[in-house]
DNA sequence: CCAAAAGTGTTGCAGTTACACCCATGA
DNA sequence: TCATGGGTGTAACTGCAACACTTTTGG
């Protein structure tokens, strides 16, 4: 710590940049974030937190987002877009952190395969996301109360919740969270989950189709019901 | 240039954090955008770069982007928003440099006076802002061809006007740009040139007047016409 | 035949667009 | 009286919300 404090050029003070990324996947219709755990140290000690790390010298933020994403919940090539920056001096209690914070879509099927452990920080976990208002977000898992996360990480987590349900509306990011081939329920339940309210199935699947978004396929999902038509998207990006 | 490769704690590498401020003004139905000259110095000697500077050890990017608005602009409590991070390595040929963009919007009364000069660069100035399609946006003064940005500082001017776009469809920005008291014309006038292409003049009205957020006033500005009625705002922060 | 999920249309309302003329004033 | 900008209403259209029943399958 007292290296930082070394006589240096005056227009690099004593500051880290970092990224911290929220996680998203649906899972079950609930909206889920990654969290992993902090290691037994100050400050925030076993403590909840979004996964991060600081931003090589040779990296963007952008590509440090995405090693981070692949390092710690083991996905790439999933949509990553920046939220926003968090810079309050004492955000960290260390010593002056910015953070870069970066909000991705994984589908459920490659949010499985993540979420591995390395060393410093035990396994990631997948977390419910409650977000009744808009000005509250929590995490928590099924059965018990919500967790604090370490920094001003719970703020990151509420931006990120705001920011992609005002996205949802008019950006067709709900095909991020979904395998390529999914029925209209899978998707709706999509919607529902990120917006945390139920929408008419009726309305929802005529305004999906018009949209010119989806592809019937020829496959379908069979079940102890009716099957189900299988859609794709017709374009991958946007 | 050496100072910041002395030893040091590696999660902080040789990095400096920057602010830099698209300030926008609307004068004469035109948009406009502050520009500084940078020093005879390299990188860029001499070119156009937008007002910025590095963030201090003790206060934050907010408080950065808000204290070089106040010295360059010499502005205070105008709409100042963050609007994204630019983190390439080599934005600054010098050394790596991430920059925290934000976007102010100053009415034309408060823009006329500011612009101020300091000791290193010459007295910043009002370019118009030149953006027919999304995808382009340059700086330039009347009757002379567009300049070409210092860093990548066309591109975050880029990225300021799409912002300012999108967001005056939804959020009642346009009245930033303008003083306490103005006509529907001038507020029109606004809308106009920050979107770069005319509105309808009764559905503008209609529309501004059914929101309910401009309140009309006993006052009217006068002229070699037909007098027109002064409004204002029903609440100054949103 | 029963349970479970898939699938399907219409109507009313609200908001947006397109559009042209008269009004009040100062010079 | 003329030039200048201020001010006003309506009709067609489009998008969104509300709403309930029939279909197909596996067990």
């Amino acid at each position: 710590m007292t290296a930082i404090h070394t006589a240096r050029d005056p227009r690099f003070p004593a500051l880290g940049v970092a990224v911290d990324v929220v996680v998203f996947t649906v899972r079950d219709g609930q909206l889920e974030v990654l969290l992993t755990r902090r290691p037994d140290e100050e400050p925030f000690p076993g403590a909840w937190s979004l996964p991060g790390g600081f931003v090589r010298p040779d990296e963007s933020a952008d590509d440090a987002a995405a090693r981070e994403l692949a390092e710690k919940a083991g996905v790439e090539d999933v949509f990553l877009e920046q939220l926003y920056t968090f810079s309050a001096p004492d955000r960290d209690p260390r010593s002056r952190v910015v953070a870069v914070a970066y909000y991705a879509l994984v589908s459920a099927d490659k949010a499985a395969l993540g979420a591995r452990a390395d060393g410093r920080t035990r396994a990631p976990q997948w977390f419910r996301v409650q977000a009744e208002s808009e000005e509250h977000a929590q995490a928590f898992l099924p059965g018990q109360p919500p967790v604090t996360l370490a920094f001003d990480h719970d703020e990151i987590l509420r931006t990120a919740v705001q920011r992609i349900r005002g996205k949802l509306e008019y950006v067709p990011i709900g095909f991020q969270l979904l395998p390529p081939h999914f029925t209209l329920t899978e998707l709706q339940s999509v919607y529902e989950a990120v917006l945390g309210h139920p929408v008419d199935k009726r309305n929802f699947r005529s305004k999906i189709q018009k949209s010119g978004l989806v592809r019937e396929s020829d496959a379908v999902k069979k079940g102890p019901h009716r099957p189900a038509k299988l859609f794709e998207f017709t374009q991958r990006t946007f």
